[in-house]
DNA sequence: TTGAAAGCGCTAACAA
DNA sequence: TTGTTAGCGCTTTCAA
């Protein structure tokens, strides 16, 4: 493998120059320059980022710490769409990404700062966490830069990006209530995901302002997984018989909601109506095809980039990057017919 | 930043010592390593990757190149659950995964190698790239162990996980010809993607096995995408109308298809049949449900990460790894009316 | 069982 | 404009 002191030697020059040629500094003759350069090409020289990182201080490399990179998790794309984003904007700007698993017991060893600090990320980008997971206290106790993905927590080293999930609930539950509806459930995710709190708070907050009865035990948990949204729907809409819509946290559980529906016999939209949350690919193939509020995961992963580079680089002006949703009309939701 | 050194300092012995001790190396006084453990836990010490990497010329990292890491491929779901596939295996072993982006212009403008060796990447998988890819030439080139993903070429630091994509296309064919369907058409990926080669093989091999005229302009390329799988297939569709039945090189493009035929007016599977590839999410959530041709993805990529560390650490025994498909009969086939 | 010293490939004071 | 030198944090001979 060919080192600046192979080039140094061959060129004639010493390695400082080497360096300072390689590297665009000004006070280097541009003969010498374009020699060294011709050496470097002929020895075909790849600088070592190794080495690189150890003297500066930094790897110009982002650490991703997802949850969601398991087998199970291969239908939501969410993370995937995220990753998308991120790699996009990360690679635009000179950084490599590299990706920790946060789910398998082995790297659970590991805690996310010795994470970080082992590979000597300049920074990090965390999705797909708990509100009661370790790692949250470690990413604002540690001094590593950090951008989370909707978590809105922040510090002098920490940012984040997310939607307003609170008027992303309430533009659902408006839609609903625009239609005549005013027995509506919830299929909300985990209780110790930030963003089911807002979601719930926007559900709340729009029936509340329509005068309708807030209904505790009609709000559930789908743990933001299919199956276990498939049983919670089933049960409520079982138990419940005069609810005639549901508002849900996340578009794989308004699948699951959907199977629910099947397996009760109601027809969707005639009987019971049902409003997704993300937008996922699965979402618009489903059918009847699923009304939803969007967001642009992609333009999420992109923006958290974006952001911690801007961060890392001290050019970081806001913590904090809201992205917008959009209520997308489909095949789900229909006028009540109470 | 704590490091070896700082630990030897307050442990009073040298940084060999704690070198020594910390990596479990047997002539050390348990005393003394027990203290130094106690030591680097006090001192919240991580292990610098970099200058380990740096001395012992390998970095415990592996290589994704893949080119489905852009906007429009999040639907492309085969790109991510390869991912999760290799982060499975490569955590559970004790590599990480970095990622190289090899579609933008900007990372376009260094080479596979280039990319490998700045990283100092102890090795790479390779997902995505064409035939006529000059990183594949590179691939073969470089002295750089790596595992490819549906490009069966080896070398002896070069292996490759795929499936039998001949047998699998035949499974789809001889299913329709088992439905009575003599007029297939097929919608083909690339004519540069290896896949695509072997899948038409066993179209045209079970065709002639069966004594069924061959049609070379039954055959059109979709580019794997959907949008284009599904302007071909609606004017050969258009312009053949005894085809009865269509063989897809890959799930998407059967959608695309499958959205050509609702152009025309043509139900599914009453008279059209179509068979996709590969097993994506949306296949199970399309209406109708696609047969298909399945392989296990997510296993790919873990065996990919499998045999790229056996070569890594000389382990290696076969070069070649291949999994099995499987036919997955759905609604989208039916016995032809002919 | 321990330590001194060299060196991995690079950058950056400082001196010339 | 160029070179000398030190040092980033670690592993590894070699010697004690």
């Amino acid at each position: 493998m060919t080192t600046i002191k192979d080039i140094a030697k061959v060129a004639g020059v010493s390695i400082t120059t080497v360096s300072r040629a390689l590297n665009g500094y000004s006070d280097v003759n541009e003969k010498t320059r374009q020699k060294i350069i011709n050496v470097a090409k002929k020895l075909n020289y790849s600088p070592n980022t190794l080495a690189r990182g150890l003297v500066m201080q930094k790897s110009k490399t982002i650490g991703l710490l997802v949850s969601g990179i398991s087998r199970e998790s291969v239908k939501d794309n969410f993370t995937f769409e995220v990753l998308c984003g991120v790699n996009e904007r990360a690679s635009l700007l000179g950084y490599d990404l590299i990706l920790f698993n946060t789910n398998t017991t082995k790297q659970r060893e590991k805690t996310y700062t010795q994470l970080c600090k082992e590979r000597r990320v300049d920074g990090a980008i965390i999705q797909g966490i708990k509100k009661d997971d370790p790692y949250l206290t470690e990413v604002l106790e540690s001094n590593i830069p950090c951008v989370l993905v909707d978590i809105p927590i922040r510090s002098n080293l920490v940012g984040y990006v997310t939607t307003d999930n609170k008027l992303g609930a309430k533009k659902a539950v408006e839609h609903l209530v625009q239609l005549g509806h005013v027995h509506i459930g919830m299929v909300n995710g985990s209780e110790d995901a930030f963003v089911s709190q807002e979601r719930l708070r926007g559900y709340l907050d729009t029936l509340e302002k329509h005068g309708i009865d807030i209904r505790e035990n009609w709000v559930v948990n789908g743990e933001f997984e299919e199956a276990v949204a498939e049983q919670q729907a089933y049960e409520l809409l079982k138990n419940n018989e005069e609810i005639t819509s549901l508002f849900c946290a996340s578009d794989l559980m308004a699948l699951g909601a959907l199977k629910a529906c099947k397996r009760l016999g109601r027809s969707v939209p005639d009987q019971i109506s049902i409003v997704g949350y993300d937008n996922i690919v699965l979402a618009a193939y489903s059918s009847p095809q699923l009304t939803i509020v969007g967001q642009e995961v992609y333009q999420i992963g992109y923006e958290a980039a974006d952001l911690l580079i801007e961060i890392l680089e001290n050019r970081s002006t806001n913590m904090e990057r809201y992205l917008e949703t959009e209520l997308i009309i489909r095949e789900t939701t229909a006028k009540s017919h109470e």
